[in-house]
RNA sequence: GGGCGCUUAGCUCAGUCGGUUCAGAGCGCCUGCCUUACAAGCAGGAGGUCACUGGUUCGAAUCCAGUAGCGCCCA
């Protein structure tokens, strides 16, 4: 850091810049905004908060790529001068990391945590956090993270824990929880129900077997009359009973039938309702019962109910009045309520012993392949079982009317747009959110129930621990057991982070916020109850724009999961490329909703265009640094009068870009930002603009040329840092240090704390004119360096260059410009002539061009070139305007185009055709001055 | 079953309002260069029927419909 004046070495190591710098920035507390600030001082204020990753989670390609784009937009805000907060933190994940801990209770002491108790295990789970929690935290440090550390937050802090207490309470008071009995998604190995939104959906291939139920004698002549009426599911046994036919992917739930279904307008069966059915294996009878819910058109159109275990079974029972009989235990074995055989079996061996079983009495017609989906615990990936229990639930529809209005008239805006339809789909759609979990790591549910011999049952939901039930006075009161989910938490984190439900000046500073970045998995999840807390406890949206990236994946697309092992640990990127080039990396793959796809097996390709490009810079810089010395430089102002073409070009490009950053920050557009940054500092800056001054800061031009260059130098390679701090912020800012300041101009305190460019006043910069200038300059180069290269003229042997017909003002820039010709490709020497000559000049034979202005370029090239090439090439060159041509004069021609296109397009058509028609007659009287080749 | 999206160079992807010499970038590939910032580099180049079919339009990679393939979400 403050050897800034020894040389930088040729080459950019990350490794030894990085760390420093952030630990300065930290230091003097550069990431970090006040309230004061805002309402004291009137600082607009930009805030984002984290998506709170896994408290014992480690950092992996998803949460580089989110955190890295959420880095750009505080970074690109702080420039602007608003009161940037970034707020961090990590979630308890109650049922992830209660399972990490658990398998280590298991794995170093056989013990499961009935063993060592509540209390004992919940300790230890807090020890657990204490020893290994928020160490992504510090992970996200390294990628260069501008998070607000102070403000670094956890879910199970006391003021955030008792934001869920008081918002379960309101909810509560509201009857906006409640509890009931309903099937829920249960996971049998977690052991706690699941909301709809973590249990995932997979298709599965599986079958559908179709199983007989015996009807009851009195049922016969019912069951006939139907099969004669084509009814499919009846059939007559040689011993003359009668069965129906119900299909299942689930054989086991058999067990647990109370009823068969039929439609209520299904004729085939109407005559059946009523009837009893023989329940195989368990020896029940049930009954036949109408319900519109059976389709028709499924299977032979009876179906099996079983309503413990199938939420769609669940309401026909409540509307038909059947028995529910839940024959699964917690663990999903079978349990005592099924026949004695098939006790204690898990529920897919129970499958296959029930199929066997069915099988053995012929109960079994067929069977057939069948895929479907099978809901799967997103924790563990086991296959979530239906099951009735008694559970908390937020009631929903209330909450998501304004969250839903907000989309739709614009206050919270998607980017990309399309998940808009997405989010107001489930909004209108919504259904109750099942809230308790059976866990013990996480927020216990606020309520009290009055138990013992003197309780009166009252049910008590309170903000502070009751010491007594406030209906019968007695003192023994149970807590319920259960904890709430941990998104009950995190939804409410865009304003539990600022101190609610205390009305906190941060509260009052940083809410609402801005822009919220996330994965598109956990838009309702977390996103879409966001905004419903937000309203619902604020009174207003949390954040006014969503953006959702893409998902990072491996070079064959799939997703990075460590079960697969095609994961990429981002501190291993680090270390080997630094963050510069992680940033950049994803950074500049992270268009409009696309996936961002890196080969696990080839970090040195995958990361490959970041550390090229950060070394780029990082050269570009340390050549800038060189030259320009030590001497003092001019501000811009001082040395206006001696601007060139190329200084005003850059400057304009400049200009140009920084605008267009800006206006693609806005939008969210992160690829694009990127091309921009990376087309001014590469094409344009690297390539061109540090080449033409190169003589000129040599002092091979004079004192004014060389100050000018010097002062537009500076100045660029300081708005170029700042353009491009937000996407690699330790290259930038370890350059920005070292540059010499113009004299009398003040000079920002840090690189981060920069004004954006454009963000201030100042006569713009762009310049049209040296723009097009600088353009007709680098195409002769172009045209030049390319012919060169076509006839195989050494890089070091100069050639003498013809120019006809230049226009006066770019005949004027050439001759500026000789001694760049001879630097950027190897020009001795620059003649003109008239237009209008015929023949190749002074009858020397020799290459030729047209630049896109007019004017013909040749090259003599005697002895070097081959005649029959060239004459190919021209050709090729004249049919390929010709067909332009063509094309142009054809549109011209129609008068539908003429009369409707608007005028400023025919009037660039009438262009084109005089510019493609001139450019292809000179190449045409070119390549006949090159005769025949029949000689 | 319902909905959404994608298909452009060998690979990964841009392409805004339909019109600028519009068919682009990065990586890869070919050729030549260790040119006094950078070989993690420079210069030059090859490579695409914009999935297919039809339509709208003066004009379509871009808008519409259909087809095929792929992906995601919801039930």
């Amino acid at each position: 850091m403050s050897d800034s004046a020894a040389p930088l070495p040729p080459r950019l190591d990350p490794g030894a810049i990085e760390a420093p710098l952030y630990r300065r920035a930290l230091e003097e507390e550069r990431f970090h905004s006040t309230a004061s600030r805002v309402l004291e001082e009137g600082a607009d204020p930009y805030v984002i908060v984290i998506p709170p990753p896994n408290v014992t989670a480690v950092l992996h390609m998803g949460h580089g790529l989110n955190n890295t784009v959420q880095d750009v937009l505080v970074r690109w805000r702080r420039m602007q001068g608003r009161a940037a907060v970034w707020v961090p933190g990590t979630d308890h994940a109650g049922i992830a990391t209660q399972n990490v801990v658990e398998r280590k209770l298991a794995a170093e002491e056989g013990k499961t945590r009935f063993d060592v108790g509540r209390d004992e295990f919940v300790g230890r789970v807090w020890d657990f956090v204490g020893e290994t929690g928020g160490s992504i935290l510090e992970q996200l440090k390294a990628i260069g993270s501008s998070c607000d550390w102070d403000r670094t937050r956890f879910t199970l802090d006391p003021e955030l824990s008792r934001a869920v207490r008081e918002v379960f309470v309101r909810l509560y008071e509201k009857d906006l929880i409640y509890r009931g009995e309903y099937i829920i998604n249960w996971c049998p190995r977690c052991g706690t129900a699941l909301s709809n939104e973590e249990a995932e959906a997979e298709e599965r291939p599986g079958r559908l077997h179709h199983l007989r139920y015996l009807l009851s004698p009195e049922a016969s002549e019912a069951a006939r009359d139907a099969r004669d009426a084509g009814a499919p599911a009846l059939e007559e046994r040689e011993d003359g009973r009668w069965t129906l036919t119900v299909s299942t992917t689930r054989p086991e739930t058999m067990l647990g039938d109370t009823g068969v279904a039929v439609h209520p307008d299904d004729e085939r069966y109407r005559a059946l309702v009523g009837h009893q059915v023989q329940l195989p294996l368990a020896g029940r009878t049930i009954p036949i019962v109408a319900d519109a819910f059976v389709d028709q058109e499924f299977g032979t159109g009876m179906v099996k109910v079983t309503p413990a275990h199938d939420p769609n079974d669940f309401e026909i029972a409540r509307r038909t009045g059947l028995e529910v009989l839940d024959i699964l235990t917690p663990e999903a074995r079978v349990n005592d309520r099924a026949p004695e055989a098939f006790r204690g079996l898990d529920r897919f061996d129970a499958r296959s012993a029930v199929l066997e079983a069915l099988e053995a009495e012929g109960l079994v017609r067929g069977v057939e392949d069948h895929a479907h989906s099978v809901p799967h615990c997103y924790r563990c990936d086991t296959v979530v079982e239906p099951r009735l229990s008694d559970q908390w639930f937020v009631r929903m529809e209330p909450l998501a009317r304004p969250a839903l209005e907000a989309s739709r008239n614009g206050t919270v805006r998607f980017h990309p747009d399309r998940w808009t339809k997405v989010y107001e789909d489930w909004l209108e759609n919504i259904r109750d959110w099942c809230i308790s979990r059976q866990l013990w790591w996480g927020h216990r549910i606020p309520v009290w129930y009055c138990r013992g011999e003197e309780g009166c049952g009252e049910t008590i939901c309170a903000r502070e621990t009751p010491e007594a039930c406030p209906t019968c006075g007695s003192a023994e009161l149970e807590q319920d057991p259960d904890v709430l989910d941990t998104w009950f938490s995190s939804w409410l984190w865009p304003f539990s982070v600022f101190g609610w439900p205390e009305e906190t000046d941060d509260l009052k500073a940083f809410y609402p916020g801005h822009a919220l970045v996330t994965a598109p998995e956990i838009l309702f999840f977390w996103v879409s109850r966001m905004i419903m807390a937000g309203y619902e406890f604020q009174g207003e949206a949390p954040f006014t724009d969503v953006f959702l990236h893409g998902t990072v994946r491996d070079a064959q697309g799939r997703k990075m999961s460590k079960s697969l092992g095609n994961g990429i640990d981002p501190m291993e990127v680090v270390e080997r490329y630094g963050a510069d080039a992680l940033r950049y990396t994803v950074l500049s793959m992270c268009g409009v909703g696309t996936d961002i796809h890196l080969d696990h097996e080839d970090l040195d390709a995958a990361f490959a265009p970041g550390r090229n490009f950060a070394n780029k810079l990082w050269n570009a810089g340390r050549f800038t640094l060189m030259s320009i010395g030590d001497d003092p430089v001019l501000p811009l102002a001082e040395v206006e009068a001696d601007l060139e073409v190329a200084d005003r070009w850059i400057l304009s490009r400049l200009a140009g870009t920084s605008a267009g950053m800006t206006r693609e920050l806005e939008r969210f557009r992160i690829h694009d930002v990127v091309e921009q940054a990376h087309h001014l500092f590469r094409s344009e800056f690297a390539d061109w603009y540090l080449e033409v001054i190169k003589p000129r800061l040599r002092g091979e031009e004079g004192e004014a040329s060389r100050q000018a260059a010097r002062a537009v130098l500076v100045h660029a390679l300081d708005g170029i840092l700042r353009l491009l701090h937000p996407l690699v912020p330790f290259v930038t800012e370890h350059l920005w240090d070292r540059i010499p300041w113009p004299r009398d101009t003040p000079r920002p305190e840090r690189l981060p704390v920069a004004a954006w460019p454009g963000s201030g006043g100042g006569p713009s910069r762009l310049d049209p004119k040296a723009e097009a200038d600088f353009r007709a300059f680098r195409d002769l180069v172009t045209t030049v360096r390319s012919l060169r290269k076509t006839y195989g003229v050494g890089e070091g042997a100069p050639v003498r260059l013809v120019l006809r017909g230049a226009p006066a003002d770019f005949r004027a820039a050439v001759d500026a410009a000789r001694v760049h010709l001879e630097g950027f490709a190897r020009i001795e020497d620059v003649t003109h002539e008239e237009a209008g000559r015929a023949a190749a000049p002074g009858g020397v034979a020799g290459a030729s061009a047209v630049l896109g202005n007019g004017t013909e370029v040749f090259l003599p090239l005697e002895g070097l070139i081959d005649l029959d090439r060239e004459r190919e090439r021209l050709r090729a060159e004249v049919e390929r305007l010709d067909g332009q041509l063509k094309g142009s004069e054809k549109r011209l021609a129609n008068e539908q185009f003429t009369a409707r296109a608007p005028a400023e397009i025919v009037e660039r058509e009438r262009e084109k055709v005089l510019s493609f028609r001139d450019q292809r007659d000179k190449l045409q009287v070119q390549l006949q001055a090159l005769g025949s080749g029949d000689e």
